[in-house]
DNA sequence: TAAATTTTTTAGTCTAATCTAAATTTGATA
DNA sequence: TATCAAATTTAGATTAGACTAAAAAATTTA
């Protein structure tokens, strides 16, 4: 069984290497984590140890198919939870990460599957990312970037790259959320924002905002 | 904001403060919380530091006004979880318990009224006991035990003393749950068994058993 | 009430997870 | 490729929470 602090690194190297295609450095975890990368070191070892990553003095780690496991198990019940407290808790989508990040500590596969269950089986959480089954298998749709979206076809949006509160209450304050249709009326030469119709309204958002948003064309 | 252990220690004098009635002892926490007398002094220490416990040494501690609201919110979250678990994931009563005491020490205001709410408001968990609302007050029926029921008299069972596992699927057996209506049919004076009436079926217990069960007659 | 027993506390140690500061390695650059 | 900056690791310290063993206080018993 594995600590609350080894569960955060894992998860942390996890998401780092899905960016990072690879390995996986210590000062990146140690500003994911807010700790010091000599904190960080320390802990590599232990996970080196437990064969949880495969750690070479100063190259980084990588996950173990073990490691990937664990992380995996704490994602699936960080995205079971978060879709709990949006659609019977009157979360919004702004406000789970914080409490999510506790509750993907409990420690209890009934109650995990349970809840997948009682959720009926939800595939993706309320920020449009996968959710691992039991098997800790997902199926992401095959995304892109608002910025990469063609001109006059229409997409639907289908989640956020960054989840940060500021991001996702900006969202909703310009009435975009996941399932908005979208289409891109112009693209500005000049600095790449964009005249876009979402839902019923039209307006312009800039390129730092398309490239955080995720569709499905 | 307290600590996961510090949590654990105030629940653990709230509770033996309701059954000894004013100062706790240092070995009877210790033996609730797993720990040695050692242990318990200094976190005894601790806790008094902080204002959540009035200690003397050598006299036990007692909850101060602010130690026992503490314990309260996580009794509160404690039962709320318990019923969430039972009534909408499949959880049997002997089952709630090692999980509820992980999720019992989850920070979120928002999450434990909500949960309440989505709960309908309940008042007494699975096993019987009370459940806190927001201002902290519960109010608990007044209740006897099984072995004062007068012969003859119908009672209904509201819930249980003894919460451990073994207990609780004795009773699975023998079909006597929360609600299951009771009579007394004969008190057998040689060792105080009961012949008994629970539901639709005529069945003996033991003394043991019967001041283990609360009754409202 | 004095002695014996039990309970509680003190003193010192241990572990996990963190930190700071110093040393080392890597990788970029001139 | 030698130098320098950045990244990483090591060494040693700190904190919370726990432990053991010994000392002290309280309580029970004779």
């Amino acid at each position: 069984m594995q600590s609350l602090s080894t569960e955060d690194y894992l998860k942390a190297i996890y998401h780092a290497s899905q960016s990072d295609r690879g390995t996986v450095a210590t000062t990146s975890i140690a500003n994911k984590i807010g700790a010091k990368p000599s904190s960080v070191t320390d802990m590599f070892k232990k996970l080196s140890e437990q064969k949880l990553v495969k750690y070479e003095k100063y190259q980084g780690v990588s996950l173990t198919n073990e490691g990937v496991k664990t992380a995996l198990r704490i994602v699936r019940k960080h995205r079971l939870w978060e879709s709990f407290l949006v659609s019977h808790l009157n979360f919004n989508w702004d406000e789970v990460h914080q409490v999510a990040e506790q509750l993907e500590h409990i420690q209890s596969e009934k109650l995990t599957n349970e809840l997948e269950r009682f959720l009926d089986y939800p595939t993706h959480d309320p920020h449009g990312d996968p959710i691992p089954n039991r098997a800790l298998f997902m199926k992401s749709y095959n995304k892109i970037l608002l910025t990469e979206l063609p001109l006059n076809k229409e997409g639907v949006c289908i989640g956020v790259k960054d989840n940060s509160p500021d991001f996702l209450r900006y969202l909703d304050r310009r009435q975009i959320g996941i399932g908005t249709p979208i289409l891109v009326l112009h693209r500005e030469n000049f600095d790449q924002s964009l005249h876009i119709q979402a839902g019923n309204s039209t307006l312009m958002i800039t390129q730092k905002t398309a490239e955080n948003i995720y569709i499905k064309p």
